[in-house]
DNA sequence: CGGCGGCTTGATTCGAGTCAAGAACCGTGG
DNA sequence: CCACGGTTCTTGACTCGAATCAAGCCGCCG
């Protein structure tokens, strides 16, 4: 364990390291605790539920590698996705916090996924000793219910092009926030639809409007963000809801620096 | 203050106390460390703001009587309604969990409002006296994190009229849980369209589609819900998200006993 | 090399927005 | 007590964005 945050670089750990670091725990003597109690679980291979709905275990689970998504599947068979998860997301923290009965939501992962696990006992012993670990479980919810907020407007209130805009910088923007640089939004179409509340095929026709406009890049299938700044702008998307110190700047140039 | 519990019956805190122990502070011992910090702030009038955008003040603001609302004003002027609020919410916890920079969110006053304020140094000293505190406020979170989720549901996947349907249900049953009885939903078709993400035309139509169903009563320009149980049914509400233990049976029937 | 899941494209439909104008209601002040 | 101005609520006509339906295509994995 101590050795997975004595090199970060290259351990398993690295991205979720990040983002609780950006949850508030900023040296490595306020993460180990954490890092402590927390157990790898056997990996879940693309497709396969990490969490399923209705069950409530007794542990909380965290994304270690891998893309997953919150998500319920609705009576005509859809599936709402409400959010996606990357390294250092928690499962589904409301599984600890609430005593729900009954919740349809699960967790599913859209690549094969790494994941770690916290029993609840120990996750309170932790929290009793070291009080900055619940205040950053805390902040993990009020990030979670920020994001959950920014989409509502998002989906309600903007037009599918921005829509799917603003949710690429979404993506863009979290993945970055765990070390992961690429330009490039590892999701399929179907995927961006069910999170935007489009249908397939309209993502499509966004998509290629967004090509057209030389702004994600040509003839490659793949989603690659070739300008961010202009996608941004569309999207108007500002990252101060993600609350992310660090890569604000970069962001919010383009919000609080408009060309007019 | 401590007349303020002895008496919850016609106490100015009757409401907010019933919120509190939904949170989980139970006992009257368990509420008393925060009443104890809680100042009573000058009532704020309709149209007003309790929160304005940007702002970071020093204490956390509850609402004790009234209605309110989150929202966001756009950019084209238009005003996006989050969700509503009722006694016992915390207006924006946000801004004591996160060091947000430039939110733009704000809380407004749809009818007159009495506000309580709580020191954010006093509130630090209680949660670290009280564990119990902290717990109910990061569920407190959760659960506003639930409805953003639920409503993101809402808006993004059932046309106008379950989507109102839904709304409705909503805060009758959020109303119940802090002892506000009655089947009227006091608020403004613009309210609703401004929550819902529609025009407040189209809103109208539906709430007189609801009546024609004989679901709201006939003749008063008041939203009035007569049949619960089938609004309930258009809107496939399940209260399971309220995390509401006690009021949860009454909801649930018109979930789990459906008439087919 | 065959099949299946994801991507593209076109034609058509429909829910909800917008614009516009009038009616009912409320509070306020003369 | 009534007249006035400002909201809120209603109603109708028209428009438009996105859903749906229906094929065909591409590319990967077995």
């Amino acid at each position: 364990m101590i050795d997975l945050i004595k090199s970060p670089r290259t351990g398993p750990l690295d991205a979720a390291l990040r983002k609780f670091k950006s949850l508030g725990l900023d040296s490595d003597e306020e993460v180990r605790p954490l890092v402590n109690v927390l157990r790898i679980e056997p990996s879940v291979r693309q497709g396969q539920d990490i969490l399923r709905p209705g069950r409530s275990p007794k542990h909380l689970a965290v994304l270690l590698a891998g893309i997953a998504c919150l998500y319920q599947r609705l009576e005509d068979g859809s599936r709402h996705i409400y959010t996606f998860l990357y390294p250092g997301d928690f499962c589904d923290l409301s599984r600890y916090v609430l005593i729900e009965m009954g919740g349809a939501v699960a967790v599913g992962a859209l690549t094969d996924c790494s994941i770690g696990s916290i029993r609840f006992e120990d996750l309170e012993r932790t929290m009793a000793r070291q009080p900055r670990v619940g205040m950053a479980l805390w902040r993990a919810t009020m990030l979670e219910a920020s994001i959950f907020r920014e989409n509502l407007l998002n989906v309600s209130r903007r037009p599918a092009l921005a829509r799917v805009a603003h949710l690429l910088c979404e993506q863009l923007a979290r993945r970055e926030l765990v070390g992961l640089r690429g330009t490039v939004v590892p999701l399929t179409q179907i995927d961006l639809a069910d999170a935007a509340g489009l249908s397939a095929v309209h993502v499509n026709r966004t998509l290629q409007d967004l090509r057209r406009l030389g702004i994600l890049s040509g003839r490659s299938r793949s989603i690659d963000v070739v300008e961010r700044d202009r996608l941004a702008k569309i999207a108007k998307f500002s990252g101060h809801y993600l609350n992310m110190p660090k890569l604000l700047s970069k962001w919010a140039v383009s919000i609080e620096a408009p060309t007019r």
